[in-house]
DNA sequence: TTCCCGTACTACGGCTGCCGTAGTACGGTG
DNA sequence: CACCGTACTACGGCAGCCGTAGTACGGGAA
């Protein structure tokens, strides 16, 4: 199971990566992170809702409703022009934090 | 230059990881932290002696003075036992969210 | 001496982001 | 016709990092 505090912040980067390929809708996004997780982490509702209105809010993402297949209207979301520019930049940022927090997890003394 | 929002959860395993080895003071992690970074991370001050509190309220930190080479007290930290096993732990749940946040960050496709 | 600068802290409030809880609404199915 | 799955919204809480600001003290230089 992995904690809300551990994954803050990197839920952008998530969100724009699933959308990268092509559009979806909430609930599909949230069941994809759970599964794709293995169940690990389960992406709150208000949590997803909140961060994709921050998303389409800061223009990186667009919405647009569609009927699904049983009937029922559904909004969807894909990426802007900005979002997958800003996706190139959150990937570089995730790689600098990774490698940071690795490279002290990874028990370099204090010289 | 690595913000906050990305280190946000992380500060108190990189503070563990630095202090196994050996005690230190907050002037000396401070500045470990910014050379081992290469200047992408200056950790704050506020946000140092903080994680260094709450780190010793849950028992992870033992902290006692002594007099620097300078003449002046300083107060060292060190880890407990329960610091030495938490950050076990901590490193685990490190390379748990890493690995996940890699999984969605790399492009993997709505299936 | 006096003054500045490096070192060692503390105080306090702000903001963001994720969460808990709760509620609405609507359509299909048994 | 009652229930359940799907699709949302509302509202407040809290932790953690930050900005800003201040105190204190010793050593070195003018």
């Amino acid at each position: 199971m992995i904690g809300a505090d551990a994954i803050r912040g990197h839920i952008d980067l998530i969100l724009l990566a699933l959308l990268e390929p092509r559009p979806s809708y909430a609930y599909e996004i949230s069941k994809t992170i759970t599964d794709r997780s293995g169940g690990d982490y389960l992406i709150k509702q208000t949590t997803l809702y909140t961060a994709v209105k921050r998303l389409q809010t800061q223009g990186l993402l667009d919405s647009y409703d569609d009927v699904s297949e049983t009937g029922k209207p559904r909004t969807y979301y894909k990426l802007t022009p900005a979002g997958h520019e800003q996706l190139d930049v959150k990937r570089d940022e995730w790689r600098s934090t990774r490698d940071l927090v690795d490279h002290f997890a990874e028990g370099q003394a204090i010289p």
